[in-house]
RNA sequence: GCGCGCGUAGCUCAGCUGGAUAGAGCGUCGGCCUCCGGAGCCGAAGGUCACAGGUUCGAAUCCUGUCGCGCGCGCCA
């Protein structure tokens, strides 16, 4: 048991034996001026209304009734409008300092999800093309938030759907077959809303060399086959070069082929939220909220095929049915409107999914500054610059700390050469760099990290301010990475990393270890033994490396 | 026009689901160190949290409206 979940227990025992209702939880926060105490609780403020007393009352009641041995507290002290404010027993940060290097490599997991699975959707590009770096913030994004999912006990499942079946797979087909016959000598033109992008032409060349007896493209279905198989490979390059493993791919055409699609319709029509319009099937998605009503299957001179949000309806009817009762997509912003959609027509189906199913994680746009100007262009891929340039030009753990370091609502202004640059304003340089420091510490000294164990230790020794700090903060991981995982925002792990690091940093400036006489010796070991276990879990978390030396 | 998101220090951004005097880095100014395991460290200035109302013990945070920016608004995906 944690030191905030002691006294969270006292807390509420306390508030119940003065009347306080079943239900309530302490809120415990670090209060902002350190010198007021280790944490601080508004629950005097909060039961006034219910138990209409004074607040300051309550909480001289609330202090009288708790047993600070068994809160694990020293101090108790009422302040401002009814705040109280805790100090802890060293014996408690002690403690709580020796689990964490018991724990190690679990340090910071938890099982809050109590191994239910979930359902991680992300990145999902359709084969046209190579991945660009809005797909790297959702993949950073997504491949994140599914690994803190897993350290706070969910069983994850992370998986790509893509879509090889529609309108714009018909595009490339198209495009790359004009270039077939381009080579071939013949004059043709790439329709506008065709690709256009340097990486057509290689297909091209590629199915040529791989089918010379089709050396005008008149094969149309056999390029369509040979120009998603190419671009599925590059993605999958792409993606290995970002690290991301995904355990489901899945493919829309399935969907098809195994009739759910029709499924889908079936019963859209049985549950009758479905009417025949203009030669189109249209879904009534009024009546859930949406802002107009939304065609299901197009009329005939439309070609009289389904509109995308069907078989992307159908897609997460298998989500539900393969027992994901928590899907969570990862998308672009400009994708938004399709959350309705989705939403909607899994309620029309009237078969007992959630209203909010699925969750979505939804982020702005990514811009690439170089040298103060933004980045447009790229030679390889036309109008866009691929994720995997980007991961040559950077590395993989600066791409993915600066797609993380931010919210996802807002835009990201991705800071080329800062990501590049080998110094302590490079925040991903810093944290790891904290992370070194302290491996050298333990390599210098010729020790085994591994080793060093906290019994018998004096923590008393470790009295200066900036140690002191170092430790609540370290016993704070757990609580800022299941956060982090509860509001689906990596960033605000990063931000906490930030922050330990620039204490792991002052602390490692203003006291030496390995030259120190013995019993602060050995506890010094214990900390910078503690602080490589946080930084590195905590980076790992975000799948970033914690490099020994740098 | 409608929907979603955003607006916090000169700049880039945090702000833990409503708490105390709104924070960090960079930049600026002043000082210290210039021995160390990668030259850092200390301090200061800098804010109408876009604006106006509302909710309540208490609002950057929740609600309403206004302004500005981004995205979306198709029988495209």
């Amino acid at each position: 048991m944690s030191a905030t979940d002691l006294l969270r227990a006292e807390l509420t025992r306390a508030a119940r034996s003065l009347g306080a209702p079943e239900a309530i939880e302490p809120v415990l926060e670090r209060p902002r001026d350190p010198s007021f105490g280790d944490w601080a609780t508004n629950l005097a403020l909060v039961l006034a209304k219910p138990l209409h007393s004074k607040p300051r009352d309550l909480a001289q009641g609330i202090v009288e009734a708790i047993d600070f041995r068994r809160a694990g507290i020293r101090s108790a002290e009422i302040a401002g409008p009814g705040f109280i404010n805790f100090r802890v027993d060293t014996e408690v940060v002690a403690r709580g300092i020796t689990s964490l290097i018991q724990a190690d490599e679990s340090y910071g997991r938890s099982d809050a999800g109590e191994g239910r699975p979930v359902n991680v959707e992300f990145v999902s590009a359709n084969p046209t093309g190579p991945l660009h770096v809005g797909h790297g913030r959702q993949a950073a994004l997504g491949d994140a938030i599914a690994t803190l999912l897993e350290w706070t006990g969910w069983r994850v499942s992370r998986e790509f759907y893509y879509n090889d079946a529609g309108a714009q797979i018909n595009n490339l087909a198209i495009s790359v077959q004009t270039r077939v016959r381009q080579l071939a000598g013949e004059q043709a033109e790439i329709p506008p809303d065709g690709y256009h992008g340097e990486y057509i032409r290689d297909i091209a060349e590629g199915y040529v060399a791989a089918h010379p007896d089709d050396a005008h493209g008149g094969n149309l279905e056999a390029i369509r086959t040979f120009a998603v198989a190419e671009l599925r490979k590059e993605q999958d390059i792409d993606l290995q070069t970002f690290g991301v493993k995904f355990d489901v791919y899945f493919l829309e055409s399935s969907l098809y082929s195994t009739s759910r699609v029709d499924k889908t319709v079936k019963r859209l029509v049985e549950a009758g939220h479905t009417y025949e319009m203009d030669g189109a099937l249209w879904l009534r998605t009024t009546d859930f909220g949406d802002d107009k009503d939304r065609v299901m299957r197009k009329s005939a001179q439309f070609g009289g095929d389904y509109t995308y949000f069907v078989p992307d309806v159908a897609y997460h009817v298998t989500k539900w049915e393969r027992g994901f009762t928590r899907a969570i997509n990862v998308q672009g912003a400009d994708h938004h409107s399709t959350v309705t959609r989705v939403r909607v027509g899994l309620q029309a189906l009237e078969m007992g999914i959630p209203q909010n199913y699925p969750d979505y994680v939804l982020h702005q746009m990514v811009s690439l500054m170089r040298g103060g100007e933004e980045v447009k262009f790229s030679k390889r891929t036309g109008t866009i610059v691929s994720i995997r340039e980007l991961v040559e030009e950077v590395g993989r753990d600066a791409v993915r700390w600066f797609f993380l370091m931010r919210k996802g609502d807002s835009p990201l202004a991705f800071d080329i050469d800062l990501a590049r640059s080998q110094s302590d304003e490079n925040p991903v340089y810093y944290v790891q760099m904290a992370h070194a420091r302290m491996s050298g510490i333990f390599r210098v000294g010729e020790i085994d990290p591994a080793s060093i164990g906290a019994d018998g230790v004096d923590f008393g020794v470790l009295a200066l301010p900036e140690e002191q700090e170092l430790m609540k903060a370290l016993l704070d991981f757990p609580a800022a990475l299941a956060s982090a995982a509860d509001a689906l925002e990596p960033q605000r792990l990063t931000t906490y990393l930030l922050d330990t690091a620039g204490r792991v940093h002052l602390w490692y400036h203003k006291a030496h270890v390995l030259n120190e006489p013995e019993p602060i010796l050995r506890a010094r070991l214990v900390l910078a033994r503690a602080a490589q276990i946080v930084i590195r879990n905590g980076l790992r978390a975000l799948g970033i490396t914690a490099p020994e030396r740098m």
